[in-house]
DNA sequence: AATACTTAGTGTAATTCGTACACTTTCAAA
DNA sequence: TTTGAAAGTGTACGAATTACACTAAGTATT
């Protein structure tokens, strides 16, 4: 027996929050999908962008955040606005149709989306599945190749926004745990953009532009020489992520 | 006698469109507002961003193409979508709610908008305001500091991203006539990014990425030495537009 | 006819930035 | 003791950015 959504009177049957959560192991970057409940043809196209309707008396950050901790159990994490998705067509896959069929009060209402990427801790979270959503867990990126409705296309948007923007902005931070070395540093902007990156020429960079202290701590019990700790620097990251820096690029 | 708007039964009344249209008359950036109908106190109040409801078998783009026609009578420009507005306190000016409860079948519908940017050229364009839009005209950019609703939050947001843009893709052509002078797009892109350029280094960078063609022909009756027109080359254009430069920061 | 005014058009030198590249160090594991 | 793996570090070359000043070619003014 599937649940049907619980239905406020002030549901809006036009327009839902949908959102990109990336996170990063220090391998990969990864992306926070749900599984939807009932019947589809393979385990691929249960896949979903965790999101849904929003209600009339929220606006669309008070949305994205009830949503997502509703979907997800995450709570106050970096949120960041793609844009608005909304083409007639968004609903052409038939087992998509026969989803909202079993969930919506009124499933054949034209849907716009407004997506949002964010970029939270891995370690942080503890996936946590609820709602309609029966499993919620990490998947690699770059291993996603098609998603429910016109999700893949947001992924995709989503992930170009932050290649973007994260040449201008340190944002990334947000991907890292409090303390971490320069190696896993440098793993996480390749991750990202999708190319290696050159290791002195990172760290010159990374150094000039002033956001990380040194921790008197180190790596133990790896098999190579122990990486110091960075952690970063507040005030510094601040600035920069309110005026941006000029040029970022790798 | 105010018109109400024309009522279909698929008109949404929870989304908008609503569109920044920038024009350069060769000295300032300009932007098209529209005076609504109605008693507003002053006349600065009247003035809002062309935008209106969509109908439910459009997509956002078809929507804004059709808007944007019937509001200013502009068809087939240039559109980059800026993202999504909906705050549940969008609609905070009383002024405000008086005119939608003139106009709007149901005027207190929350209404999330989805804005665009366009750029037109200024010359091809006569003002021809319709629907609900008394007047459609140019205003200076920079003498803007309130408009109707959440509006001047759209159009300082959309500034910002064409100013963004401008230095990445050669989009601002978009802005000029067919054959114009160096000096004119070098105030083109003066007026978008608000600062002055160095001519010289201005002349070398725009020269390098290859998109101008010089014509044979010049400017004549001017009191200064007459400077030669340039076209620019569609193709080289083009793959400029999607591939982007890496760095076009004067 | 001469002068004033305005914008067009042009080059160079100094500095900063981007990029390519190789070896030593320090730990665990074998 | 050796091996393997990642940490950590500097330099040289070319490209890009920036700052900067004069002559040319028209119209308008006297």
């Amino acid at each position: 027996m599937r649940r049907k959504e619980i239905i406020r009177p002030d549901l809006n049957p036009n327009v839902s929050v949908d959102c990109v959560i990336f996170g990063f192991d220090f391998q990969q970057l990864k992306v926070l999908l749900i599984e939807r409940e009932g019947d589809f043809p393979d385990e691929k196209s249960r896949l979903a962008l965790p999101g849904n309707l929003i209600y009339d008396d929220e606006n669309l950050n008070m949305a994205v955040n009830r949503v997502l901790k509703e979907l997800t159990g995450l709570d106050n994490i970096f949120l960041k606005q793609i844009g608005a998705f909304g083409g007639v067509d968004r609903i052409s896959k038939e087992t998509d149709k026969e989803w909202l069929r079993s969930i919506r009060a009124h499933p054949d209402a034209r849907v716009i989306t407004v997506a949002y990427y964010s970029l939270v801790r891995i370690s942080d979270y503890l996936p946590a599945a609820s709602s309609f959503a029966v499993t919620a867990n990490w998947y690699n990126v770059d291993e996603i190749r098609d998603l429910a409705f016109d999700h893949y296309t947001i992924l995709k948007t989503g992930l170009n926004q932050l290649r973007r923007e994260i040449s201008f902005r340190p944002i990334g931070f947000n991907l890292m745990p409090e303390k971490f070395t320069l190696g896993q540093l440098q793993r996480m902007y390749e991750a990202i953009l999708g190319r290696s990156l050159d290791k002195r020429n990172f760290r010159r960079k990374i150094m000039k532009i002033n956001i990380l202290s040194a921790t008197d701590e180190k790596e133990y019990d790896v098999p190579h020489k122990p990486a110091q700790y960075f952690k970063f620097n507040e005030a510094n990251y601040k600035s920069l992520v309110e005026t941006g820096f000029d040029n970022f690029s790798f």
